[in-house]
RNA sequence: GUGAUUGUAGCUCAGUUGGUUAGAGCGCCAGGUUGUGGCCCUGGAGGCCGGGGGUUCGAGUCCCCUCAUUCACCCCA
């Protein structure tokens, strides 16, 4: 083992990998810019006091999880972020986006950050790419919202994931529902779990979302904020239901699905694989209209988003084969060099090649014929092309087609345009 | 933060009740074929057995500490 290790929850991710990592990211901006989302990269690390106000100080992100630290000892504390909505939220107002338009559709892709203990499905450094949709609040921005993160996933050829939503009503109902929930649990106080006790006081809905089992068959009992929702909040809710049966996106209502964060309002869904072990949860978002009053707006924006981590997605498809199909950087040509003197005219060759935009590999450490057809058939080359005494002579080369055998041989120049028939065919384009 | 788990070669793992120079498969390198890969055969390199301390004539094996891994809880992507 060697003496420096990657730091807790972080991790590596070598060239095999990062070419799944390019497929999915290419299919996420195609969608994207398909759905009318615009990108947006913002800082990796914000002043703290952003994700205190924004995800909410009760939330155990906020709580246990951020890296903060302080620059210098009389300067603000900064914090690698977390999640994502908040800082863009921040830089749009900051930016003064409104004022330029009422309606702005952006999405990113990015690293986060989170203390958590590491696990199956869960990093200290993770990735997620995700929608926000700043502007609008009618149902058909939610839908939107939804539709664009189900279609990647649909995309990528993923199967049998579950999209699990419910309202959180506004504001208003909201506060009617959270007396009835306190009303309801005072007499069980003492049988509440400690963290179940501190949320009845501070955020009662949370008490919905306990895992903890004896806590769930409480809560089974409980009164729903489904059945407390104003007319409005409820018609709202179905409008969604509808455009989401509309485009054929499966779901099931859950009236305990809350989610961590305190920003949301309304609409608020989970994506899970059954795939990903105890973490299962592969995406999630809502809406969250008071997200901007909470930074200091004068108003509230209405808004709404998802996020989708990437490791989960690409452990998920995996898991679902669906990884193998992902093209490979393989180079065409792998070019032999027989004996030493002809080194720098292999040099020579391969650059030409490239200039002619076919993806050459050539020995580099003057190593023997062997080790370079080897090498060629390692790493998977479609040919290889031998350059000896006889070609240098006579300009005419062998290729040979690594896969059926076949040798041939042809000028350099016959060579590059068979190439470019091969490669036309190879790629369907 | 809590609980459990596992640390032996680059990787996956053997290693018997503590007993000489710690093994296998795969991978890597070289040769068998001085102009041709995959398959096969032969050989080679590569380990302070995670680190520290202790028990013992003797520790990869037993005990303690520590570091790291993995999984789970909490919660989330």
């Amino acid at each position: 083992m060697s003496q420096y290790q990657s730091v807790k929850g972080t991790r590596d991710i070598f060239p095999e990998e990062a070419a799944q990592w390019n497929y999915v990211e290419t299919i996420v901006h195609k969608l994207a810019a398909l759905y009318g989302f615009r990108e947006i990269r913002i800082p990796i690390f914000e002043y703290t006091e952003l994700f205190q106000r924004g995800i909410g100080s009760t939330t155990d992100i906020v709580g246990k999880e951020m890296f903060s630290f302080q620059p210098d000892p009389k300067g603000r504390s900064i914090t690698l972020r977390p999640e994502m909505t908040a800082g863009v939220m921040r830089a749009a107002l900051q930016k003064n986006l409104f004022s330029l338009a009422p309606v702005h559709k952006l999405f990113y892709i990015g690293e986060l950050f989170r203390k958590e203990r590491p696990q199956a499905g869960r990093q200290r450094q993770f990735s997620q790419f995700g929608a926000e949709l700043l502007g609008v609040s009618s149902p058909a921005a939610v839908a939107e919202v939804i539709t664009l993160m189900m279609q990647v996933f649909k995309s990528l050829g993923l199967n049998g994931l579950k999209l699990r939503i419910n309202t959180l009503g506004d504001s208003e109902d909201r506060l009617r529902f959270r007396e009835a929930l306190q009303a309801w649990f005072a007499p069980f106080h003492d049988i509440l779990d400690e963290a179940s006790k501190e949320r009845l006081e501070k955020n009662p809905l949370r008490i919905l979302d306990s895992k903890n089992p004896a806590m769930q068959e409480l809560v089974s009992g409980a009164p729903r904020l489904y059945d407390y929702l104003k007319e409005s909040s409820l018609q709202d809710f179905k409008k969604v239901l509808f455009y989401l049966e509309e485009r054929g996106i499966a779901y099931e209502i859950d009236h305990r699905l809350v989610r961590g964060l305190d920003y949301y309002c309304h609409t608020a869904f989970e994506v899970t694989s059954s795939e990903l072990g105890a973490q299962d949860a592969i995406g999630g978002g809502g809406r969250y209209d008071a997200l901007a009053r909470e930074l200091g707006n004068s108003a509230d924006v209405p808004a709404s988003g998802f996020a989708v981590g990437i490791e989960r997605l690409l452990i998920t498809m995996e898991k679902q084969g669906l990884l193998a199909a992902i093209p490979s950087d393989a180079p065409v040509v792998y070019l032999v060099v027989q004996q030493q003197d002809l080194a720098d005219h292999g040099m020579q060759i391969a650059w030409q090649l490239r200039e002619a935009g076919i993806k050459t590999e050539i020995d580099l450490a003057g190593r023997s014929m062997k080790a370079q057809m080897r090498e060629a058939n390692r790493i998977n080359a479609a040919y290889a092309l031998f350059l000896g005494a006889t070609e240098y002579e006579t300009g005419h080369y062998s290729l040979k087609n690594l896969v059926t055998s076949e040798q041939t041989t042809l000028t350099l120049e016959a060579i590059v345009q068979f190439l470019r028939e091969q490669r036309l065919q190879q790629c369907g384009n």
